[in-house]
DNA sequence: AATCCGTGGGA
DNA sequence: TTCCCAAGGAT
């Protein structure tokens, strides 16, 4: 039975906590440093580095982030932007799709708002790839907006604070929280921005989900978790999910230029819209149907010998994926064909098979200019 | 509503 | 080594 919120802390002492912690203890992070004309935060900056943090480590941004805006230092140089610019600048990050949205954000920016970041929740919260949560993190740290935020941190921190039972995900916490951060930021006013950064920053740094640290909190005088010693157990330990094991069969051809044979994947789905050295996809038993594939005219029919080069395997959220790296060469140079490859005569039926249409020979240097998820990266380019 | 979508540092 | 995780959104 969760605990009366009429009798929890005080929404006015709390923003005021969380606002006067955070201005001595914000950490340096260079999307903090970006100002624009009006002397505030860049709303660009800001859409940018949300973006990039959607269930993201600040460690794995920070460098990121100051390449992409030196790369594409405003809204309008992203809109003019190629799609494969954006994803090669994004290469590493991980969920992929957001890069895709984020250049359409921009693209929709300089059509639909005429260059002109839009200023208000309902106009930021129909750009392509910002939820609520982003949609109220902009408001509130750009445009000085009394809009709350609900991410991981701050779910985790006002469940405590209020020593909320349940798991932070139910409807009905998930309503709760957000009425909680909601009447924060409005208590914390033109403060907004400071109260929602500061309550991730808390979250981040001392409100951790294992072993927080109770004595550097400066809520810690009105935190019901802490009060009764419930800290550890607010929210629940959340249950492991069981990952599906696959194979990725992929054949590393170069020519006598340093090229090396790729193709796209498909928009939809994991590594969306990113290239990679030609690649068939199948669940561990089908030896049968890879062994076809090397043999068949994508394989051996097409490029002579093939030997086993390298093999790995990667594990991701849902998956565990089996990398094996077949090498083979371009019989003839392909210097003298377009730089299109050519078809297969015969391309496998069924699924588990990306399309051969988007092939391309590609030196290393075009490899850096175009989307690579890790795994083709090492495959790619070594290392 | 439940699923899908990456990554690499750290416990 | 294995497992966990981190500033969500789209479908």
């Amino acid at each position: 039975m969760a605990r009366d919120q009429a009798g929890g802390p005080n929404d006015h002492a709390v923003a005021g906590a969380v606002v006067d912690w955070f201005a001595r203890h914000a950490r340096d992070l260079p999307w903090r440093r970006a100002t624009d004309a009006r002397g505030g935060r860049c709303p660009y900056a800001c859409l940018v580095s949300e973006l990039m943090l959607q269930q993201t480590q600040v460690s794995r941004v920070t460098d990121r982030f100051v390449r992409f805006m030196a790369q594409f230092p405003t809204v309008a140089h992203l809109a003019q932007a190629e799609e494969s610019r954006v994803l090669a600048a994004w290469s590493g990050l991980g969920y992929y799709r957001r890069a895709r949205l984020l250049h359409r954000a921009a693209r929709e920016i300089m059509a639909r708002h005429d260059g002109r970041f839009p200023a208000s929740p309902a106009e930021i919260l129909a750009l392509p790839g910002v939820g609520r949560y982003t949609a109220g993190a902009i408001a509130s740290i750009a445009f000085g907006l009394p809009e709350p935020i609900v991410d991981g941190n701050v779910s985790r921190v006002l469940m405590r604070l209020w020593a909320r039972d349940g798991a932070s995900t139910t409807p009905d916490n998930q309503r709760w929280v957000w009425a909680r951060a909601r009447a924060l930021a409005s208590a914390a006013g033109d403060a907004a921005g400071p109260l929602n950064e500061g309550l991730m920053e808390l979250g981040a740094t001392v409100c951790t989900p294992g072993r927080p640290r109770c004595d550097s909190c400066p809520l810690k005088t009105r935190c019901a978790a802490h009060r009764a010693g419930l800290q550890d157990l607010i929210p629940p330990a959340k249950t492991r999910t069981t990952s599906t094991a696959l194979l990725h069969v992929c054949l590393l051809v170069r020519d006598g230029q340093g090229r090396v044979l790729v193709e796209q994947r498909p928009a939809a789905g994991l590594w969306g819209g990113l290239w990679q050295a030609p690649t068939i996809e199948s669940l561990p038993g089908e030896r049968g149907k890879i062994a076809r594939w090397l043999c068949g005219p994508e394989g051996v029919a097409a490029w002579g010998r093939l030997t086993l080069c390298d093999s790995f395997e990667r594990r991701l959220t849902h998956r565990v994926i089996t990398f094996e790296v077949w090498a083979g060469r371009a019989v003839r140079s392909s210097s003298t064909r377009s730089r299109r490859a050519s078809a297969p005569a015969v391309w496998p039926r069924g699924g588990h098979t990306v399309p051969p249409a988007s092939r391309r020979w590609l030196t290393a240097e075009e490899l850096e200019r175009v989307g690579l998820s890790t795994p083709q990266r090492r495959i790619l380019l070594g290392g």
